[in-house]
DNA sequence: AATGAATGAGTTTTCATTCAT
DNA sequence: CATGAATGAAAACTCATTCAT
């Protein structure tokens, strides 16, 4: 059974699924979490607001969809810079896509930040425990790569450099100025560029 | 003409009014603008609501002399750090307050990054302004510390460390781990204890 | 698909939002705008109050609504005066149906001459036009009666005759004495017929 | 006992009793009744808050003080063409008067006028006939004249007159046209100058 | 599965009036 | 008498969620 574009009922239905995560991502993080209605999302998505609920029972769940977006292309980023076999170039590659998104993080901050901090003042219910894991993903990467480098503290290293991003990211937001984006990027490569070359280890 | 507690009218007004400033930095901080009701400030103040709005008109006004409490203790602190001769160990002291406050800063977060990051969000009028402005008066005082300590780039390094600052504390937050601010702290402070000794400029 | 009043989902609607329609035009002519509470028009067209803002997004569409119903009943009488040959026995027929009204007028004053007065102390936005519009439309009408009756300047004759309604509405109201309507509504049709014949107009 | 501008403490309380009636009359005007607070009367009066009620039991006070203001002002308009020796000559002085304010009247309507349709939507109690009241003094005063005049029905030709007069302030002010009042304000003179004479009476 | 409509609790804000000094 | 402050009852509007087809 397919419908005119030549998809079937479950395809159709995954497409809007996916049409709902990605406008959710996008408004959640434009507007914010508690600024943002559903029918903001539903309107976003070309979907009527009724329907919304049958893909998301809750409000509480569009905001996990949206981390699970942000999840996605962070492991979409990942592997593209996993086929670098420098780990030190995968990092200067993260900073770059940090820099590289620099006006929309000026704008609206970082998308995983301003979220996790948004849902911090929630009512817990699991969307803590999902922020947290999206930003542990993102540490447990660098130190990964901080690891095959040969670092001492890897972990350590890991939220030195991700909290930078978070910070960097939050100033530039809140003075509107993408250009410190672009400074503390700058001398984030220079640091990983001066970080001592350990035992590597292999992957 | 003073009542039971010996203050005159115009004095228990004021004191009505700094009752409440500090119940909204103290609820704003904990709940969030977006989830804080105006009624929950009055609660905290022991104020009827409907009282409120003698003293601020708007919630906005509210977010803004929360705001400026912000600033008031930024300010005592930073006069406290004055009194020390050495700019390096003033900004030394700077840090070693910011872990002090781990565990409040690991629930709810930099008081004043999480408020920047909700304003952000929030309609423009007046607050974006006042948040950078709060943002700022801690870069400046960082900026002559470092220019003190005859460092090139004092702008750049301030913005390093607050950045440090604002994103330990997010991630410290969203990880829910106190732990964060000790060991970022500590590593802020052999990187300032680190740092060459230009020359030194009088204050 | 039908209810079982035999209507659609959409034709459910549509009742109900001129049910709301009627309601404000009702309750907004015989309480006043501001004296009128959302959740009167809600309860006089048995409807729950937050259901009235899916149809009408603030109290001034409720009023532009209220509006618009006036000019519907007064597109049906000029339509019904229209099958009238004679642009003299239209006015006149305009005249008799003011003074048909005249207990309702003395009680509550002029539907659209009450709320055009009120509209006007009103924040500015669009509500003024609107207002202006019914009375331009009333107007316009008269003004071709006249015209075809080969009168001078009936833009004039028009606003002579609108006007005195308007004041009889008016003092009647304050007077709550509805025979000023009877009386005044005597001189006009006098006066109509009065007028001297010019040359007529072809319609 | 005076004060400083030599005035005795009840003479103080006189002027501003006066002063604050002088606001509600012109606050009223421009803003109507509903939209007006006691604090935009006591601000325009410059008297604290708290003290108007002092002079002013109740909101309905002050609206009937500005009632009597008007009274006061046509009273005083009235003495003035008194003093012309043709009744005629003082219709027409009324008439011009009104003229002379086309450009209040096309901005906020006319004072007593839009006041009386305010007040017959407020709850009863007193204000109804205070309104109604200044409504017949102007009534009974142009009767007055056209009786002089010698004309048959004076009553009803007093009726026409006022009723032309606020209909044509409705008119100019809905349509934010003082043009209106200039036109319809000469037709009236023209009218009033082609009554015949009849028996003339004595004062 | 889809959808327009319904619901009801919650939030900010305004204001007439009162009160304590 | 004067006055700043207090109070509590509205009122407009928003929205997550549910429901009836």
């Amino acid at each position: 059974m397919t419908d005119s574009q030549g998809l079937s009922r479950a395809e159709a239905a995954a497409a809007k699924r996916r049409r709902l995560t990605a406008a959710a991502a996008k408004v959640l993080h434009e507007k914010g979490v508690e600024r943002t209605a559903i029918a903001d999302i539903a309107q976003a998505a070309g979907v009527p607001v009724g329907n919304v609920y049958y893909y998301f029972k809750t409000k509480d769940e569009l905001v996990e969809a949206a981390l699970a977006e942000q999840t996605g292309h962070l492991d979409a980023l990942t592997a593209r810079l996993g086929e670098l076999p420098d780990p030190r170039d995968r990092l200067k590659g993260l900073v770059t896509a940090w820099v590289d998104q620099r006006d929309t993080t000026a704008r609206y901050g970082c998308p995983t930040g301003t979220l996790a901090a948004e849902i911090d003042k929630r009512p817990p219910g699991g969307l803590d425990e999902s922020a947290a894991r999206v930003v542990r993903r993102l540490l447990d990467w660098a130190a990964d790569q901080f690891r095959q480098l040969g670092l001492p503290d890897p972990d350590g290293q890991a939220v030195t450099l991700i909290g930078a991003y978070q910070g960097m990211s939050l100033l530039a937001n809140a003075l509107r100025d993408p250009e410190i984006m672009t400074r503390e990027g700058a001398r984030l490569l220079d640091w990983l560029d001066g970080l001592p070359v350990g035992t590597p280890r292999l992957r």
